[in-house]
DNA sequence: TTGCATTTCAAACATTTGTATGAAACTATC
DNA sequence: GATAGTTTCATACAAATGTTTGAAATGCAA
């Protein structure tokens, strides 16, 4: 065998068991029997356990992170160089959202990892989530950029409540499923994200001017409104 | 010496460690060793390390879960029957926040415990917290009487955006103070709490007659102005 | 004290786990 | 097809871990 299938074949089978059964519960010997490679191949070419976990969760972080910053980069340039404060938040928050939520997501292993990676945290894991500091910090130079003369301090407050909101649902939509005994749709992802998003801007411009209505962000970008919500 | 001494060394211990190891770093041999008693005084006690841990996690939630209820109950009482929405959220975030962060909880064995338990998800910790959707129904009940008429899904996004700031919060602290430089002041527990609730009543409010400025909660109750933010 | 229940203790158990080893099988290059 | 490099494999290793055991110690009531 081609030593890159017995790659992929641990790769995916570990990212499927870790989905399902959690970090805790999967050892490597289970691993290697849903592949069908043998007990060394894991050490042989991932070096450790943690190695491998680390990979599985790097590949996925890298795509969202550069679909963030895709979208970001899309809306910068339809904004001729600064994009409106909603859309830096929806780049932030939408793909996560999708990658984890949805309908269509359910049977995708890759969104039930993440999710498990959301929710379990190991060591691996953690120490990748601590890098991710310098890519939120991109965002928050766009935020500066779309809110000028705003104080720093409310703009990562900003930022961290709209991660806080879109994490949380991935983290605990079973229990938001079950506390409103289904009321809540979390198959709609776009309605969710508009949800995050506009309460993310509504955080973010709370101090602005209350007497003027028109500042007030749901109108002002006229794309989120009532029904929406 | 006297069974509930044991006991007790046990459990603070166990609080102990746990609290500055985290869940994954701790074994049983460790507790023991700290609380200067033998191996299988564990087991002998509390059945399993399992329980152990449930007891401790327990012990801490059913604290924090009076003190919201005492909070709510207040409030209720205060506005004769019917709670201010922006109280309610106040009993609901403000216990666990209090709880978990600002300067003197540096020091506290439960709060670091709490935020460990926070991170780290072992298995009966998720257990416990499971159950938890019984308690939060309270409070769903509570702001269903503080709204009348408003759509209870609403209302349950409302709750679940709460609770997610105030546990992202907990949970990212580090994260937050690193990203943000240390401009967001993490031991200013009561600014963080207004930052949380008010939030949580905008989201809560915002389908609310966008045309008629006083409407906006952070008008309405006046209690929060913008050098609060 | 005697007797009974509770608690402590040292030691062993029984697995489970990630990792290492060294030979065998395979692949590709010359 | 010989050789060198790569990959696979069965097996062993070594350490850690929660739990159990049965005897010893302790506490307490009669």
């Amino acid at each position: 065998m081609a030593s890159d299938q017995t790659r992929s074949a641990i790769l995916a089978a570990a990212e499927r068991l870790y989905a399902d059964r959690g970090f805790g519960d999967v050892t490597l010997r289970d691993i290697v029997a849903e592949a069908n490679v043998n007990l060394a191949a894991v050490n042989y070419h991932f070096g450790s356990k943690d190695e491998l976990i680390a990979e599985l969760f790097v590949t996925r972080s890298i795509q969202t992170n550069r679909e963030r910053l895709n979208e970001l980069k899309a809306a910068e340039e339809a904004g001729g160089g600064r994009a409106a404060i909603e859309d830096i938040m929806r780049a932030l928050v939408g793909p996560t959202l999708r990658g984890c939520l949805g309908p269509d997501r359910e049977g995708s292993t890759a969104a039930r990892f993440m999710i498990r990676a959301s929710i379990e945290s190991v060591p691996p894991i953690r120490r990748i989530k601590n890098r991710e500091v310098d890519h939120l910090r991109k965002f928050a130079a766009a935020m500066r950029r779309a809110m000028p003369g705003r104080d720093d301090t409310e703009l990562y407050w900003g930022l961290h409540f709209a991660l806080a909101m879109a994490h949380h649902t991935i983290r605990e939509k079973e229990r938001l499923l079950r506390l409103s005994e289904g009321k809540c749709d979390l198959d709609d992802v776009r309605a969710i994200i508009d949800r995050v998003v506009t309460v993310s801007v509504m955080a973010l411009t709370m101090g602005d001017v209350p007497s003027k209505p028109a500042a007030r962000p749901v109108l002002v970008h006229g794309r989120l409104t009532r029904q929406d919500l």
